[in-house]
DNA sequence: GCAGACGGTGAGAGCGCTCTCGCGCCCACG
DNA sequence: CGTGGGCGCGAGAGCGCTCTCACCGTCTGC
C-alpha cells in the first residue's frame, strides 16, 4: 500500500526484550548461549514486532550470501525448449531451499552476456555458482572458473582448460547408451543405426561413444549427425533409410530425434518396432509417451541431478574447499540411466 | 583458487585516484558533478583495482537491491512440464538484465512454502515480485498483497479479495478461444465440442466463456471437462464421441489435451480434419508441430507476457507507486493470441 | 573461604557503502 | 576591490548487523 512501514531492527527486538542486540543476533541465529528465558523473552519480541533480520546488512559483516547463482547459457538452444530444465530447476531449488539459500537465475544470451554474468560472479553477489554450459567451445566455464566462485557444472563441461577442481554433475549418457544398444541387439537386430545429437555438446559425444563401445565394427555410414530436434531426427533418418536400407533398428540420441525419425520410418512404410526398433534418450514424458508407437528409452533423473549439484555445492561450501575435488570428494557425479521399455523396442 | 582475494573497496579506488571515497561514489553511480579530470582518474583506479562495489553495503543504505523475486507456485502441475515457464523466464530474464536487476526463483511446494515465500517477500530482500499462481483458490496472491511487494502478477489472478490495485498480465484467452471457434464455424462446423482445461485456473475458465461467447445455445452435451493433460483430452474425446456422434469440430483449451483428441479421433476412425476439425490452444511447439496432423491452435506470445510483466513492474518501481493501478496504469494488461493454421482445422 | 574456571551477557567496533552538509574555490556582478 | 552564488569536493555520520572481548556472577576445588 503505502511505501514500506519501518521495518523493526535488532535495536527494536532488543529494547522490547530488555536485552542488549548481541543477545537477539545470538538468539536468532541459533541461540547457543543463552539461557531459555531470555531466549524466550527475545523469540516472543521477534514473534510481535514481525522482525525479519535484514539480509543486506548481515552480508556486510559474514560475506556469504545464502544464495548461489544457477547460470544457463544461451537459452536460444533446446534446452529451453524442454522440461529439462524445469526439472533440473525445480531439483536444484528444492535443495537449496532445504538449506536456506535463495536462487538467484542467470540467463545469458549471446556471448556479451559472458562478461556480464563474469562480473556478476566475480562481484561476490553469490556464494556459488552451478552452471549449465553445453557447448564445447563456450567460453562460459573458464571464465567462471578464473572468477574464482565455487562451482559446479550441470553435465561434463566440454572445456579445453586446466580441469584441475572441475566438479560436474552428469548422467551416464554413455552407459545409457551402451544399454540402449544391447537392448536393441539382444532383440536380435544387427544393424543398428545412430543419430547423434548435436556433437558440440559433451552428452551427444558420450551417447556416441556409448553406441560406438557396442557396435565397435559396425558399418560406419549407419551413424548419422543431427542436432537433439526433431527436424534433424528425420533429416538423419531419411539419409539413413537410403543409405542403409536395410537397417532393423534405430538408437536416437534424443527423444526428440526419435519422434521425428519414427514420422520418416512411418511414411516409408517401415512398421515399428517390427521392421525397425527405435529407442530414445531422455524420456521427455510429453514426447516419449505421445509417439506413435510410443517410444523406448533412456531415462535419466533430472531433477535428482539438479539437487546433486546443488548438495555437491553447498557441501564444498561448508567446507570452505569448494570447487576443490581434495581426497574424498569426486570431480564429477555420474547419475546413472535406465531403460524404459515401451512400445517401439 | 585460494579463498576470496580481498575485493578492493571504495576506500582502496579512492586512494589511488588520490581522491575522497564521496567522489568514487559519485562517479561509480553515474558521476554527475564530478570533474572531468578527476572522473577519468577515478575510472582509471576502478579498472586497474578491478574494482566492483559491494551490493550488500549499498543495499544497506539504499534500500533497494535492484533484485525482484519471480514466484512460481505449485511446479507440480503441468507449469512445469510444458516450455510455457521456460519461455516466460527467459522474457522477464531479458526486461530485468536490461534493467541491472537480478532474478530470484523461488518455486513453491506445497502449501507450508507459503509461508516461507510469504516471509521472505516481506523480508524486503527484493524491491518487487513476479507472481505465477494459477489456481482458483490458491491463497499466495493474498499473501503477497498483504506483504506489501509491488506485484506483478502472471496470468489473471482467479482470487476472492480485494481486488483494487492488482496489477497482472494476460493472454486474451476468451479472445482467442472466441477466434478459435469462430474459425471452426467458418469452416461450416456446426457440431463444434469444447473440451475443458482445469476449470481452478482462470485461463480454462476464460477459453470456456470464449467458447460460449460463440456458441451460446449450443448443445451442453458439446462440452467435456479436462485437466490440460493429453490423458484428459483422450478421456474427454472419448466422452464426446460417445454423447454427440454427430460431432464436426473439436476446441480443445490446449495442445496437450488436443494431441490426446487427436488420437481418440483417429482410434475412432475419425478423420481429422476432414470429418472432425481440431483447434488447440497455446502453439507449445513440441506437440503442436508433432501431432499428426499437425495442429492447427491459438497462439500467445508468452515471452512478450514475460517481459511485459518485467516492464510494468520495474516502472511502478521508478514510479513509487508500484502496484497502484492509479490513474493511467492499467491493472490489466491482456495481450492478444493469434489463430495460427496448420492441418487440423 | 578464596582462587580459578566457566558460562552468559553487554559494549562497541566495524563491515562498505551512500548521502547530507558545509567548506573552499571561481566566476560574475556591483 | 568586495560580495554573493554556484559548483566541486571531502568529512563524517549512519544503514543493521555480527563478533570479539571484557565483564560479571556463579560454581567448583583446594
Amino acid at each position: 500500500m503505502t511505501d514500506t512501514a519501518p521495518r523493526p531492527t535488532l535495536e527494536a527486538v532488543a529494547a522490547r526484550a530488555g536485552v542488549s542486540r548481541a543477545t537477539v543476533s545470538r538468539v536468532v541465529n541459533g541461540g547457543d548461549g543463552v539461557r531459555d528465558i531470555l531466549a524466550e523473552r527475545v523469540r516472543k519480541a521477534v514473534e510481535e514486532l514481525g522482525y525479519v533480520p535484514n539480509q543486506a546488512a548481515r552480508s556486510l559483516v559474514t560475506r556469504r550470501h545464502d544464495a548461489i547463482a544457477v547460470v544457463v547459457a544461451e537459452p536460444e538452444t533446446r534446452v529451453f525448449a524442454d522440461p529439462f530444465f524445469a526439472l533440473q530447476l525445480r531439483g536444484i531449488s528444492k535443495e537449496l531451499t532445504a538449506h536456506d539459500n535463495q536462487l538467484v537465475l542467470l540467463l545469458t544470451e549471446g556471448r556479451d552476456d559472458h562478461t556480464r554474468v563474469g562480473r556478476y560472479l566475480a562481484g561476490g553477489h553469490v556464494d556459488g555458482a552451478l552452471v549449465f554450459s553445453l557447448h564445447l567451445d563456450d567460453p562460459l566455464p573458464e571464465l567462471i572458473q578464473r572468477a574464482g566462485v565455487p562451482t559446479v557444472f550441470g553435465g561434463r563441461p566440454g572445456w579445453s582448460g586446466d580441469r584441475r577442481g572441475v566438479v560436474y554433475v552428469d548422467s551416464d549418457n554413455r552407459g545409457g547408451a551402451r544399454a540402449a544398444v544391447r537392448h536393441l541387439a539382444g532383440l536380435g537386430r544387427t544393424r543398428i543405426a545412430h543419430i547423434t545429437g548435436a556433437l558440440d555438446q559433451t552428452s551427444a559425444v558420450d551417447r556416441l561413444d556409448g553406441y560406438r563401445d557396442v557396435m565397435a565394427d559396425a558399418d560406419p555410414r549407419l551413424i548419422a549427425e543431427a542436432d537433439f530436434t526433431p527436424a534433424g531426427g528425420e533429416r538423419a533418418m531419411r539419409e539413413l533409410l537410403g543409405r542403409c536400407p536395410d537397417l532393423d533398428a534405430v538408437f536416437a540420441a534424443n527423444d526428440l530425434t526419435a519422434s521425428g525419425a519414427l514420422r520418416v520410418l512411418r511414411e516409408a512404410g517401415r512398421r515399428v518396432p517390427d521392421d525397425v526398433a527405435v529407442i530414445g534418450f531422455d524420456d521427455m514424458l510429453p514426447v516419449a509417451e505421445q509417439t506413435d508407437p510410443p517410444l523406448t528409452t533412456v531415462r535419466q533423473d533430472i531433477e535428482e541431478m539438479g539437487r546433486l549439484m546443488a548438495r555437491l555445492l553447498l557441501r564444498g561450501l561448508d567446507r570452505g574447499t569448494p570447487q576443490e575435488g581434495v581426497g574424498d570428494t569426486p570431480a564429477g557425479v555420474v547419475l546413472p540411466t535406465t531403460l524404459v521399455r515401451r512400445a517401439s523396442a
